[in-house]
DNA sequence: CGATAGGTTGAGTCGCATCAACCGGGGTGG
DNA sequence: CCACCCCGGTTGATGCGACTCAACCTATCG
């Protein structure tokens, strides 16, 4: 049960069986409960286990030398960070807890032994990670190229396709622990300009934003305004709703 | 002998042994060839292939509805790009070449082949994957929270490191093909700002660029200016000099 | 009830974009 | 052989988007 929000994302690149389920329920042991800011990942870290987000948001971010932070990727429930992180000698980023979280902590060995059992899983895990290489670039995207309100606009269409996909969104709202600073460290900005670009979105009609609460006002708008497609998701977003949009004009 | 450059990168993911290597020889029949702005890979591609960049330079990227351009990825000689794309269904991005190129198209079938037969490759393979990630992510940083000048500079640490890797440079200069638009484009600037950066940073001293050809006149300082690290390389770098650098101040 | 975290507002500044013109070199065609 | 063009690089003027600094407001919590 607890591990049924990773499953349910990983149903999106893979058929499993019902032994495939099983055995993915058995990588989950103890379960660890962070509070915000505590890490679960630290820079230099040599990554003799991979780690799976049950409940809760999560971020892996980079730091300067002289302080400023990005953030690189949000991590929301039922994503497991770095599948395969192991392969590697030593990580340079910090992965942290941005709300209360419980996480799974998995061996690397049980990874190795599960993908070599069950090449449908070691699919799954794969497809995942290309799946994350093309959100990263389409950060990218948004910080070389969108200004402050598209950058807002997009962050909020991806989660919302991405909350949807694992039954945590209707596509349309969702909860939003995030504060002005975190949403600043995701979108190269300052919190000052954060706020004042939400502001703009809110009297645009195209969001509300109250009380750790979002809610999609205008999604046409909304869309048009991120530039925002599905297509860099691939099939994670298969259960967005096609919304009948109110284009404007 | 024409794969060598992608056999070298290879080599410093894993040990190749002689039958590894006439496999991956194997890979490569005949070459194609591309003049500068002909794309090998179009958005919405079904992607049945995959292409080693056997000489030139060649680049991944989006292009925004209105026009605006963010290159996403550089591609060296003895990249692969995107060795594992055949998992998904289509593709959001082109690849097209900045210089002249000489590319290997190699059907998806015969990476399946060699990867099932071929653990090391395979491994070596993911490795470079990983290592990918790692250099987006940086490229997020870059973006969000560096200013111009240390943009540049970064690219041009990261852009050393890998030619130093595969034998095309020795850390210190190296060819540099892309225009001040191509530049632009990777650091999501504007080409004027581009060229008033580079302006300055002939005048602090850290570099020359003329005729296509970049000098590195001050490691140390160009290093601390982008605040590199070569961590994130994974040992794409083991092969970069270790300069004794000239401390400023 | 004070302390703190998160959000909001205003004023001033700066980095970078935009627009536009100009320069130099290499290729091309008459 | 020269006139021309085009591309890439350079320069100047101007404007805006976003940053910084600093204050203040509100809700929550021990």
């Amino acid at each position: 049960m607890i591990a049924s929000p990773f499953i349910r994302k990983l149903e999106h690149f893979a058929l499993l069986s019902t032994e495939d389920r099983r055995r993915i329920e058995a990588l989950i042991g103890r379960a660890t409960f962070l509070a915000p800011h505590e890490h679960f990942v630290r820079p230099g870290d040599d990554p003799r286990s991979v780690h799976i987000l049950l409940d809760g948001w999560a971020c892996r971010y980079k730091t300067l030398p002289d302080g400023r932070r990005q953030i690189v990727s949000l991590f929301l429930p039922g994503d497991m960070c770095d599948p395969y992180v192991f392969l590697l000698d030593a990580v340079d980023y910090a992965i942290g807890a941005l709300t209360p979280c419980t996480v799974a902590k998995v061996p690397a060995r049980s990874i190795r032994e599960l993908t070599a059992d069950r090449p449908h899983i070691a699919e799954a895990l794969w497809w995942q990670t290309l799946v994350e290489l093309d959100l990263q670039r389409e950060k990218i995207v948004s910080l070389g190229r969108r200004n402050a309100k598209e950058r807002i606009a997009h962050l909020f269409c991806e989660v919302l396709a991405r909350l949807a996909a694992v039954g945590w969104s209707n596509g349309t709202d969702c909860d939003w622990p995030l504060t002005q600073a975190d949403l600043a460290d995701i979108t190269g900005l300052s919190t000052v300009h954060v706020n004042r670009s939400l502001q703009e979105m809110r009297n645009d009609g195209l969001i509300e934003l109250h009380n750790r609460h979002l809610v999609v006002r205008d999604h046409g708008g909304l869309r048009e305004t991120a530039m925002f497609d599905t297509i860099h998701l691939h099939g994670l977003a298969a259960e967005t709703p096609r919304t009948p949009t109110t284009e404007p004009g």
